[in-house]
DNA sequence: AGCACGCCGACT
DNA sequence: GTCGGCGTGCTC
């Protein structure tokens, strides 16, 4: 046995191994090789990595923000050669069970970019690498692996769909295009709803496949779900050329099968595309030439769960990792994206990417004008100003639909006994349960707790108990009696079809019933901000939003960031059907007690840039991202002192080091919702304004929250977030 | 995280 | 006498 084989497997952050382990084999394999190693006495998937590198001179790391351009980024490995996993000298070697012959090894490439996800997320670089693999990869035995390999190729088929005709690019797209092809980004695509980003995409993505014969492209989105036109769009684009097999999906509700035949097409190059949500940025692409990322501010791009990444900061580390230029696209970027986009002024030098703007809206009618209520001059507790539901009646009359926006899904938030004041507080966590009227359940919106509504107040018995605040079933409801009279052009009641998560949950149900409101069986909509997301309703022109201040004055400063870019996309969605002849303007109403806050003015101008200067200013006082850098530590347990005691600890062994970094380390607190299913929350929020000292303190501190947790065994999990979306 | 080993209570 | 509860500890 000569040969010593480093090899990284599954090991979870807890465990207590971090880096490779080392086999022994008769024969030497190449890194990126999958095999098969035993651990104790499972047998696992790993990946052969490299040799032990040299540790790189300490501070020297490459990173996601504040990586200069010019420079190759570097192989990451901890700079502390006690993080490092040595096998220990004397320890006998077992052998590798096995290897997936006929499969090329993983690239370079990929294996430094899961080792760089790894190191920046403050994981493993063996879970990051596994759970980006394919699961059947790990579940298949030797024997099923060869039957798999035996398969035939299918011939190539042909694409059955439609064939559109190709546009031709407007003035700006043709700009942009120009601008994207003469320089190296990455890119910033600005562009309002319906100014033909996708178009952009496409061509960009046209011009890489015939430039290289070879290239591969990944279009990246953030619930495929949501987006099933983009897909079609890109096949209706490609397929006719480069056969139906030139583009694989990759999200997560593709069966195991179909995930590994994709990944298998795009790991031998097969697919010239590859479409698909977070995970794809893991993807195995040999050839990999452009990376779109679309909505790029969509908060769905940060892993929530494992390690915890920005699969959109990710792109940007991947791209200039592997030479392939990088496209980010919105109408309402994150305020990251646009700070590091913005341009050169006389004392300050331009941010690293560069910044396409396309304002136009082509082919399309105008963008809708926006109109404000203010809340105050209405009588208390109004749902609808009369404006607003005259507005929607005369709509709905002359055969238009209507979209109504609420962040509430349920009947009413919370039930309240009007003799006690008993709330329908959840028992096992510190948040209400809301009333749905639909099942007469309360149901706990963080655990799933549920139970029926009881018929009298549990604590005094008083039969008064009684609904506060509205949810979307509520709203649908009471649409409904105010608007009982209003009548279709055709004489029918209107309808009105309530979308959120609840009416959603079976299978299927989303789609089912956006083709009825695409059908226009539907006139007003009521739902969750799920219906503003990608969808086109072509034949909506009035879209209102109830219920917005509390993003106003949000102790969560994006807040207001989140909210813009939701009533933008929402006001997007109004008017995209240029054939339809208007007796009015397309509107956008928003009901406010504050109608005159700057976050509504811009809207009304549909002025982007203004909002985020507005923003950005405010940040910067504060000394918020994009102007420091954050890491956030959770932890779980039985009580929240123990929760607590845990962080605070830790909070003392890394004092010294981040006093002398720099790095802020705050008190711990306990979470927004402090307890979920009986399980105490707390968390502590580290702040620095350089990235690298944050990076550099976090991969030293490690160390002291592992040891922290033998002493705090009450302590049932916790883990560390870095660049957090939510605080 | 798995999965062993191990050391004490109620059953065929 | 064994089945099985989940506490501690190890995995190249």
């Amino acid at each position: 046995m000569p040969h010593q084989i480093s090899v990284m497997v599954h090991t979870p952050a807890h465990s207590g191994i971090g880096g490779a382990l080392t086999y022994e084999s008769d024969a030497a394999h190449t890194p990126g090789t999958l095999v098969r190693v035993p651990l104790g006495s499972r047998e696992l998937l790993g990946v052969v990595w490299d040799e032990a590198e040299p540790p790189l001179p300490s501070g020297d790391h490459a990173s996601i923000a504040n990586t200069n351009t010019n420079e190759q980024p570097s192989l990451l490995m901890p700079d502390d050669p006690s993080l490092q996993n040595h096998a220990p000298v004397a320890m006998q070697l077992r052998a590798i069970a096995s290897v997936l012959e006929g499969l090329t090894p993983l690239s370079a490439h990929w294996r430094q970019l899961v080792q760089f996800a790894a190191h920046y997320y403050q994981r493993s670089a063996g879970e990051v690498a596994l759970a980006a693999l394919p699961s059947q990869l790990r579940d298949l035995s030797t024997e099923q692996w060869a039957r798999r390999l035996k398969r035939k190729p299918k011939a190539v088929v042909a694409y059955k769909g439609a064939t559109q005709t190709i546009p031709t690019p407007t003035d700006e797209q043709a700009q942009v295009l120009a601008d994207f092809a003469t320089n190296k980004g990455p890119f910033l695509l600005f562009g309002n709803t319906g100014s033909g980003k996708t178009e952009v995409y496409l061509r960009a993505a046209q011009a890489e496949l015939e430039r290289d014969p070879q290239a591969q492209i990944l279009v990246m989105v953030p619930e495929i779900n949501l987006t099933p036109q983009l897909e079609e769009r890109f096949r209706a684009r490609f397929c006719p050329q480069w056969g139906a097999d030139c583009l694989v999906s990759m999200h997560s509700s593709l069966t195991p099968a179909q995930r590994l035949k994709h990944w298998l097409a795009a790991h031998s190059g097969e697919a010239r595309i590859v479409l698909g949500t977070r995970m794809a940025v893991f993807a195995s692409m040999p050839h990999l030439q452009l990376i779109v990322v679309d909505e790029e501010h969509d908060p769905s791009y940060k892993q929530q769960e494992g390690a915890r990444y920005s699969a959109r900061d990710l792109a940007i580390y991947r791209g200039q990792l592997e030479g392939a230029k990088v496209i980010l696209g919105s109408a309402t970027p994150s305020l990251e994206s646009w700070h590091h986009s913005r341009p050169a002024t006389d004392t300050e030098p331009a941010g690293r990417y560069m910044r396409l703007a396309m304002p136009s809206r082509v082919g399309q009618g105008a963008l809708p004008l926006v109109r404000r209520v203010d809340m105050n001059r209405q009588p208390y507790k109004t749902v609808f100003s009369n404006h607003l539901l005259d507005a929607m009646r005369e709509r709905v009359t002359r055969g238009e639909q209507i979209l109504v926006l609420l962040n509430r899904r349920g009947y009413a938030p919370v039930l309240n006994c009007n003799d006690c004041g008993w709330k329908s507080e959840c028992p096992h966590c510190s948040a209400y349960r809301v009333f749905h009227k639909l099942d007469r359940t309360l149901r706990c919106h963080h655990c799933g707790f549920t139970q029926p509504v009881p018929r009298a107040c549990p604590t005094c018995g008083n039969l008064d108990i009684s609904p506060l605040g509205r949810g979307t079933e509520q709203l649908e409801e009471h649409l409904a009696e105010l608007l009982a009279d209003v009548r279709r052009p055709d004489g029918e009641p209107i309808r009105i079809a309530r979308i959120d998560a609840d009416s959603t949950r079976l299978k299927g149900e989303l789609e089912r019933q956006l083709a009825e409101v695409h059908a226009g069986a539907v006139d007003v909509l009521v739902g969750t901000q799920m219906i503003a997301k990608g969808h086109d309703f072509r034949r909506v022109t009035l879209v209102a939003a109830l219920n917005t201040d509390g993003a106003l004055f949000s102790s969560d400063f994006r807040a207001p960031e989140r909210l813009f870019s939701l009533l933008m996309q929402a006001a997007g969605r109004a008017g995209r059907d240029a054939n339809m002849s208007l007796v009015s303007p397309c509107e956008m109403w928003v009901q406010s007690h504050h109608p005159l806050h700057p976050l509504f003015e811009a809207l009304k101008q549909h002025d982007y840039p203004a909002f985020a200067e507005q923003q950005l200013k405010e940040r910067e006082q504060a000394t918020l991202p994009p102007f420091s850098f954050q890491a956030l530590v959770r932890a779980e347990a039985r009580s929240q002192e123990a929760a607590q005691g845990f962080l605070n600890a830790a909070r003392d062994a890394g004092a010294a080091l981040a006093d002398e970094l720099l790095v802020d380390l705050y008190p711990a607190v306990p979470m927004t919702i402090q307890r979920v299913a009986n399980i105490e929350r707390a968390q502590m929020l580290i702040e620095c304004t350089s990235r690298k000292a944050l990076q550099h303190f976090l991969a030293h501190w490690q160390a002291d929250l592992h040891a922290m947790r033998s002493a705090h065994r009450q302590v049932i999990r916790w883990a560390v977030d870095v660049d957090p979306l939510a605080i």
